[in-house]
Parts: structure tokens; C-alpha cells; sequence
DNA sequence: ATGAAAGCGCTAACAA
DNA sequence: TTGTTAGCGCTTTCAT
């Protein structure tokens, strides 16, 4: 009831061999015999069955994506970066969430290798050592997005985490904050937020400012945990003046913090925001915030993923991209 | 190099046939045979190639996702219940973005199809003549999710946008008012739009207020054009004293451009949206929202479809999902 | 309970 | 330029 490869080569009188060439672009085929064969292709309706000739050719032009959690903004606007220059390619993607639990990385790239998909994006907060064996034991690349791998042993799209939040937090400390406060999602998985921390504590002792456990906040990064940070530091003795958002949602719920309490940003408060997502705007004041480019950290780490499945060389396998800070109102 | 099903059976000492039982879970094998061929399994790390196994079986386990946008957080939403169902019940998915384009639809239909994909879910605003006919060619079931197929040929999950919508105005009206505007993103592609703009004709019109096309907008859906959609009605003759919202990001953007030009919500306007994503409580005031539980949505069309990709009986194939009103603050 | 063998639909030498 | 043929790694009758 399928068409296949053979009925068309019947239909056509031509062999398999022929048809195949013509389905791909072969160039040692007369033009009237792969015209022939078109005209047939398209009177059948054929339509080349991907598994065979991913069983034949040991390729499947199809990539896997390990991502945290696909309605997550951040990791959403990643992944349209990997599919769209997936597509560019003429791949496919398998795309599952991984919720950042390590059993289900596991899982997931033990399912793909077996669809025997031809390479593989991945975005994790920690490599872990585990995670970390599998990944080195796949017949296929990986490139890590947004993860950084401190072995140095994967391919890596990311920015600068440590310097950019060095940036964000110094600027706090150029407008005269001495108390800045550090507010996040769990420290534990939420994507490379401990580099933050570290830049964070960094800075300020660069700036002799004493690091003040209490100022710093890990929740779980939702709106209302921030809400009530806000609400939580307001309440203790010499309360921060400044504060740095580990994401745009966590900015928002600040921001609307100070205000309940009766203060202004960016005038009595000052908050800066890491990741710029379109929220950004949809707040006022309008966040100031590190520009985390996802999209493009998605799209370059598929690129990076193309060249490595054809086995082109590569100059960098880390490649780190530039950041920056797109200052609104939320920021003097 | 890799090893294969043969290598197994030959560590083993057991035919093929008997390591595919096991590995796929046949009860015809004495426990003794399982669990030495499971031991060659682990310490050989056999991984099944699912290739072969879906060329031999013709059953691949992934299902197509077609859908606008994934970086969109209402697609988003609906493909994490997607995903979420489809790991239950053991598929994979391979997502594709169609920009609402009826040509990358076809096209990505086709690719899926190719790669034997055993059922798709769709999303799609426009069920085009073309794309309702390339769906009707389908050799495996296709889903549609969030988007109304008006020839009920295809099975669906749906809330019922148009009673929806109709309460959600008629809510304004019981507030008493007469000036009611209507704003959404391009009524040509966004989804279920259409219906949308009917409910509100038909409720204004049951309730004798005249419908007047000025207070009728279709912009492009962002948080800009709804602040620029406000700025423009606050100027017109008689202008509107409550809206509608097509989505929560416009209804932030009315919010923003109502305290802009110095009104006050819900005491000088009043505004409820239709989405009640997570944005919904993250503007002030927070948003009455029609709630469209795009999560259920997917999660239902995926269960709807491992049904039908299973040929069990459906008692409707196409299910609408019971709507409500989430009451914040954005109305009195 | 187990094995033998015939495909599944295609690619890729190798020949011609 | 075209055809022949041997797999790719597995499932699935059909025997035994």
C-alpha cells in the first residue's frame, strides 16, 4: 500500500539504484532518466521513508535537545534558536525536558542515542560526573548551550556569566550602593547561577564591601519568591539599597516589591536585571538588565553541532559570546 | 564497533529471536535464558537501534509537533502537556516551528510523515484547504490542539473560544459598559482570533450596543501595539471605558497605557485579557483573565492521539475542555 | 521455549 | 550513466 523506492523504479523502468540517485541529488543521471523518474515520484505520491535510509546510511538528519523545561521563556527562546538553524540544516529535532534532574538526562540521552540521532544540544546546569561519563561514552557530539563545562571536555556555547555579572553588580556599585542585595533562583539548578554568586561576592570584595550572607536570597525564582525577598530584606536592620536579579521575572517581582513598600525605583531602589527577555519592557520602570542572548547562545550551539556531525574542524570548541547591558529605567 | 542484536545473541548463546524477546519484554522465555541474555545486554551496554527496530516493526515511538512558535509562551505551555503525556506514554517528540505558515506546515508534515512519525499533533490557526488536505492523506493520526477544525474531520482539543469569550465581555457589560473595545493581534493568524471577534460582536449585539469598528483593533499582538492601541482609543470621540485583551501581553500593554495617560484600572477602566498565563499576576493590578489551559490542551491532544495511534474507540474525537474566569483585580 | 529465515526500504560499493 | 547486490539491525512469522 506504501510506495516505495522499488515501485518507482519498476514504474519508471529503472533500477533502485537510479531512483536513489535521483532522490538525492545525484549528479550521474541523465537528465531525461531523471526526469522520467520525477514524473513517476510525483504520479505515486513516493515519499522516501526516512528509517530505511536512516538504517542504510547510518544517518538520521535528526538531533536531539535535552532542555530543562520547554515553558520556561528562557529555555523556549533557545530552543527556537537550535531548531531554527536545525532547519537551516535540514535537521530535525527530538527535543525532551529534563526537569534538570540528572536521571532523566541519563534517560533521555540513552533514548536518543538509540533513535541514533546524529548529534546532540544540551542544556544542563551541572554536568555532573555521571552525566558527564555518558556524555563521553556518545558515538555522536554534543555541544553543551548555556552550560558551562568546567572540564573543558565538550563543546560550549555561553557568555561570560562571571564577568557579566560582574558588570551588572559593579554598576550598582558605581551609583553609590554599599548595601546590594543578590536575589535568585536555586542555587543548585538554576543555570549557572553560582557563577553569579561568585562574580557577585567577587566584586564586592574587589570594591571592599562586606559580602553579607543575609543579602543573598535563593528561592525558588519565581515572581512571588521575589516579592517576598523584597518584602523579607526591607524588614532587617541597614536594608539593601540595590539589588541584582538573577532573571528578569525575579526583577519584576522586586520591582513591584519596592513599590508595595512605598518606594521608588529606580530612586530609593535600584535593580538590575540578568536576561532581557521581552518582560523586560512589560514593566515600569523598564528593567535594565545584562543581556543574556539566548537565542542566539541555541543557534550558534547548533551551528557549532553541524560542523562538528560533518566532522569539520574546529577552531574553539567553547566559544563564548559577547555580552551585554541594555540600560533602561530600573538602573540611574 | 557498535554492538548489535547479533553480538548479543552470540555471547549468549541464544538465537536473535530470543534476545528480542527479552529486550522487548516477551513472556515466551525461561527466566534463566532472560537473565543471561540480560547480563550480555549490560555488559556488552547493547543499546537497541531504534531505527532498525521501526524499519522491522514499522513503529517508530515519536510523534510530529507542529507548531507556531515555540519561543510564543502559550505554544510553549501547550508543548511541555505535549511532551509531558508523550514521555508517559513513551514517544518521542520531533517539534517543528511553522511561523503559521501554511507552506512550512505542509512541508513539516511531509518531513514528519517521511520519518514515519506515528501520529502528529498540530497547532494551527488556519486549517487551510492545501493543509486540510495533505492532513487528510495522512497515513497516521493527526491531533489538532488549540485550533478548531469547523469540518470536524480531524479529532481536537479546545475550550469553547466564542462562550468564552462572550462571558468574558459580558462581564464588562454587567459592569455597565457601554464603550467596550476589542484588542488582539492580527485576526488573520492569530490563533482562534476570529472567533474571538465574533463573540464580542454577537454579546454586544444581544445586549443592543452598537458595535463600532473603531474600538475593534488587530494589531500585531505585542505589548507595544497594545500601549499604541490605547494611546489611539484614549483619543478618539466617546473613547472606551473597558477592554478586552486577546492575550495577557496585551492586556499589560492596556494596563501600561492606561496609567500613562493617568487612569486608573479597574477604577476609570477596566480591562480582562484572554490567556491567564503566568504574566496574569505580574502586573498591578493583576488580571481577571478568561484562563486558556493551553497545559490541558496539550496533554489531552496527546492523550487523544496515543488512543488513536493505539485504533482504541473514541467516543469524541473532538473534546472541549471547560473554561473559566479568573477574577483579579484589573476589573472591579 | 527457542531458532531459522524472510523481510522492512533504503544506501553504497562494485560492476558493467 | 546505470544496474546488481549485499547489507543496515531489527521484528516477526513459522517451525520445531
Amino acid at each position: 500500500m506504501t510506495v516505495t523506492i522499488y515501485d518507482v523504479a519498476r514504474e519508471a523502468n529503472v533500477s533502485m539504484a537510479t531512483v536513489s540517485r535521483v532522490v538525492n541529488g545525484n549528479q550521474n543521471v541523465k537528465p531525461a532518466t531523471r526526469k522520467k523518474v520525477l514524473e513517476v515520484i510525483e504520479r505515486l505520491e513516493y515519499r522516501p521513508n526516512a528509517v530505511a535510509r536512516g538504517l542504510a546510511s547510518k544517518k538520521t538528519t535528526t538531533v536531539g535537545v535535552i532542555i530543562p523545561d520547554i515553558s520556561n521563556n528562557i529555555y523556549a527562546e533557545a530552543a527556537r534558536g537550535i531548531e531554527d538553524i536545525a532547519t537551516m540544516y535540514r535537521y530535525n529535532i527530538i527535543l525532551a525536558n529534563s526537569d534538570q534532574n540528572e536521571e532523566k538526562e541519563l534517560i533521555l540521552l540513552d533514548t536518543m542515542l538509540g533513535k541514533q540521532v546524529d548529534g546532540i544540544v544540551m542544556m544542563s546546569d551541572a554536568v555532573t560526573p555521571k552525566l558527564h561519563q555518558s556524555m563521553d561514552h556518545s558515538p555522536v557530539p554534543i555541544v553543551l548551550a548555556g552550560s558551562v563545562d568546567e572540564s573543558n571536555t565538550f563543546a560550549s556555547v555561553n557568555i561570560d556569566y562571571f564577568q557579566a555579572t560582574k558588570d551588572a553588580v559593579q554598576m550598582l556599585i558605581d551609583n553609590g550602593h554599599k548595601r546590594i542585595a543578590f536575589v535568585s533562583g536555586p542555587l543548585s539548578y538554576t543555570i549557572n547561577s553560582h557563577y553569579k554568586l561568585e562574580a557577585y561576592k567577587t566584586v564586592l570584595n574587589e570594591a571592599n564591601i562586606e559580602v553579607d550572607e543575609q543579602l543573598i536570597i535563593a528561592d525558588d525564582g519565581t515572581y512571588d519568591s521575589a516579592l517576598e525577598a523584597f518584602e523579607a530584606l526591607a524588614k532587617i536592620e541597614n536594608p539593601p539599597t540595590a539589588f541584582f536579579a538573577g532573571s528578569d521575572e525575579l526583577a519584576i517581582g522586586l520591582i513591584h516589591g519596592a513599590q508595595d513598600n512605598g518606594k521608588k525605583v529606580p530612586e530609593d531602589i535600584e535593580i538590575i536585571s540578568f536576561e532581557n527577555s521581552k518582560l523586560a519592557r512589560m514593566v515600569r520602570p523598564q528593567l535594565t538588565s545584562v543581556v543574556l542572548p539566548l537565542y542566539d547562545i541555541g543557534a550558534v550551539a547548533m551551528r557549532l553541532l553541524t560542523k562538528l556531525m560533518n566532522k569539520e574542524s574546529i577552531e574553539d570548541h567553547s566559544v563564548i559570546i559577547p555580552h551585554r547591558i541594555e540600560k533602561r529605567n530600573s538602573v540611574k
